[in-house]
DNA sequence: ACCTGGATTTACATCGTTGTAAAGACCGAG
DNA sequence: CTCGGTCTTTACAACGATGTAAATCCAGGT
């Protein structure tokens, strides 16, 4: 059965507001008086209808996290980051899956559950700047990663470039002569994602290097996921001087690429040294272990949660920051080789 | 700025109730009022408050869905199959993570979202059958998993018994002779999860074959991830006759087991065989690719959302259904061996 | 006993949408 | 030209909770 206010109230005999009073801690109750409706509360085991309550405040409570795939580690391990920093603000998290698919993520951006949130914390792939124009005036939004930076919306991510850099440095730093790029993109909406500030660190380390970067060993990826890891690895292998080490710009892609070197029988990494990017758990148990960027994904989603809350709470003048939180890179088995690491666990 | 109906209505020249006619549809609504109408929609960009509609029609369209974890990867690809059935129903889906605690799962299930939500459905791990009585009464709720299979709840599962015991028989079908299972669980509110179950259809196979259970061969674990695998794999290593093949209960402790094994250079399948359970896309791209017991995800989150649908609309009257969906054993290398098989795509 | 000011409690309107029922418009038949 | 019936449109009352402002209570000081 459905209890409602004021069933709570004709149980304990006061009015529907005082009831109301109560279960919101308002503090001139008499403490006989709450303590009655107190009781009633718990008979009846009620619970607030938060449609009306969001109706009536203008505040539902809930704020939607858009990430292109749930079944991609990196976003499942943002996600529960952003849940925990959510649920210390007492907010539930709506989580959307867009699939990167501009439409999708327009939809979400543009209010599709239709102010039943109070907020948004978007990880787009396929949008660009001007098409958050509009959406912008309705419901407060933070944007994750580096596909729109600078935009007129407040904004967290790494330094993609300096990580990039960094990442390549340490297949450099280890002698290594031929150091391929797994997650160039063609596609003409990855203009502004991560693919093309990660291919600037690494042609900029390169350059710092002396080295002209070689098209051939910066093969095409259609994704980043580990099936897209695994062709451009064949590929960089078919080449009549394959690469002795590669940055994979996900550790996806790494993954994908570490299975096609021991189906040929590379040694990773005396053969061919991997480096990731991301930290996800997966990298910590394969065979060799993964090294990798790391970004800071409690910062990332403390930051987010935080603007969001400064957006609701109506700081609308402030304008739009840029929040950069740190990463590390953390080598592993495959640039050290074995028994320099073991897996750090989860 | 926020538009309501009767924004829509003064700018277009009809009631409030005509604009709502036509948003949601309604047949009689004359050509031309609809037009005009649809354009004031369109040129204020309005969109209907979710809290209001759901306050006045007691329905939400948003159903919850509560898993112990978002991170792993076998509930991250069932929420995915779950958010793409519910969206064919147009529900949009929100993802609560339980971590396993009886309490969260408790407050989930006894309606924390408060009436936000239509219906639930959960993924239990310490909950018991009796808690769940009186949230029942409240909102709709299917059960995933074995948790509390039989109970008074809609319910959908693998037959789990049965997938183990095939799984544990395709590694003696091999020709092993020590097959230890990593997966048991001592803790008393396990008693009733997949654990047992597993391991009911593990020992059934030993027995078939006329092999007793050796106590050494089956370690405890305090979790399903891959840190407990690890663990799991050092004791069996260190038996003084340790196995030539193991049934982990998640694929996630497989990989963990793998990555051990990896460590000390012993050769999977040759020295010990492994099969996992849940088919989760890391143990395509392992080396060697994982063996493993694959539910059909697919179907139980589609029968979990309909069994959902068909509680909201109201079928109490029915009595609670038990659900078993198919699974199939997929070889791959670390039971039958490199060049068996390659990875198939995600 | 009466007044004052703060502590408590209450009545009422309101949030935005939609079901209900009734009013108004319009058509062809008689 | 009126009547009955269908098509359109509308007014109004909910849904459940809470902000506002007014009503009521009460203790302490005159």
């Amino acid at each position: 059965m459905v209890v409602r206010l004021s069933d709570v109230a004709a149980r304990a005999g006061v009015s529907v507001k005082t009831v109301s009073n109560v279960a919101n801690g308002y503090l001139h109750v008499k403490p006989e008086t709450r303590e009655r409706v107190q009781a009633a509360i718990d008979d009846l085991n009620y619970r607030p209808n938060l449609s009306a309550r969001s109706l009536r405040q203008g505040r539902s409570g809930v704020i939607a996290l858009a990430v292109p795939a749930l079944d991609m580690p990196y976003f499942a391990e943002l996600t529960r980051a952003v849940v925990e920093a959510a649920a210390e603000r007492g907010w539930t998290v709506l989580v959307d899956q867009t699939d990167g698919l501009r439409e999708r993520e327009l939809e979400v951006a543009s209010g599709l559950r239709g102010h039943l949130i109070d907020g948004l914390i978007l990880s787009p792939v396929g949008l660009e700047v001007d098409e958050l124009e509009r959406s912008k005036e309705d419901t407060p939004l933070v944007l994750l990663g580096e596909k729109i930076a600078g935009g007129p919306v407040d904004h967290v991510a790494v330094d993609n470039v300096e990580a990039a850099r960094l990442a390549t440095d340490h297949l450099l730093g280890l002698g290594r002569k031929r150091v391929a790029a797994i997650g160039y993109q063609a596609r003409a909406d990855a203009a502004s994602g991560v693919a093309p500030l990660r291919r600037r660190g690494y042609e900029r380390s390169l350059a710092a290097a002396g080295i002209t970067v070689d098209a051939e060993l910066t093969p095409q990826v259609a994704g980043y996921r580990r099936v897209d890891g695994a062709h451009a690895m064949e590929t960089l292998l078919a080449l009549p001087e394959p690469p002795d080490a590669v940055f994979c710009f996900s550790d996806l892609l790494a993954l994908g690429a570490l299975r096609v070197l021991a189906e040929r029988g590379l040694r990773v990494p005396e053969d061919v040294a991997l480096i990731g990017f991301d930290d996800i758990e997966d990298g910590r148990y394969s065979t060799p272990s993964l090294s990798t960027v790391a970004p800071a994904k409690d910062e990332i989603a403390r930051h987010a949660v935080d603007m969001l809350h400064d957006r609701i709470a109506g700081r609308d003048a402030v304008p739009a920051r840029d929040v950069r939180v740190g990463f590390e890179i953390v080598p592993r088995e495959s640039t050290l080789g074995r028994g320099q690491t073991g897996p750090s666990g989860p």
